[in-house]
DNA sequence: TTATTATTAACCCCTATGGGTGAATATTAA
DNA sequence: TTAATATTCACCCATAGGGGTTAATAATAA
């Protein structure tokens, strides 16, 4: 399982399309920081930001090459977080199930006049 | 598909131990804001506030009856982000498939002396 | 050596979050 | 009517996020 702690840094670093975008970028190999910012309206230095809080949840690595530093995907935390809600989304749907039998039941038992 | 934007709210609401919590205890049926706050050592205030951010993200619904307020699961945004992580992560496991395969076939082919 | 390039660091700004306290509101009970 | 309960509202505080700009650093190129 993630520590609860990773689930929080995975989750927060997601909640931002931006850095969504990033990763999407990165499914595609690894890119230097310049390539990743070059699609943003935004500055350099605030997509150098996003990066830091991506590695900080080791949603990416990054590889020094002299100036360039080339930043790849980790898979890892992405495959807890999606364990992690498939679980909860089960676990929830499940008890909406026995919500919603119940009340058929019901329906069932008062079309019969019971 | 989730719209980005409900995406951003979802995972930024389920980025809190405490809010995760309180889903957690709410996928075993409803539950009054006081209820809900009793397990944790913060006040009944902060607990209302992330109420309103769980809310805000739809991952929750309230149902007033009197001075007391029942919050109760809402299923259809965890499934939303679940579908996103399962999916994105399929794409980039599919991708570091890809490299494995690239790296296997070259060692065979150095292993063959090619 | 001197530019130029790639990236981060150090600041500023504003907003949101997570925590708190104390007052206001609404509803039920006495 | 008055008191008690359930919840929120309106503030306070500190920290972090997302944006910016202007240095500073590191490495390659001229």
């Amino acid at each position: 399982m993630a520590k609860p702690q990773t689930l929080d840094l995975t989750l927060a670093a997601l909640a931002d399309p931006t850095r969504r975008a990033i990763l999407q970028r990165l499914s595609q190999g690894e890119a230097r920081v310049t390539e990743l910012a070059s699609p943003f309206p935004i500055s350099l230095n605030s997509v150098s930001k996003h990066i830091r809080i991506l590695e900080r949840a080791r949603l990416v690595r990054r590889r020094r090459a002299g100036r360039e530093h080339f930043l790849s995907l980790e898979q890892k935390p992405l495959d807890e977080a999606a364990t992690w809600m498939a679980g909860q989304r089960n676990i929830w749907n499940a008890r909406l199930d026995v919500l919603e039998a119940l009340l058929e039941a019901e329906d069932v038992a008062s079309s019969l006049g019971t």
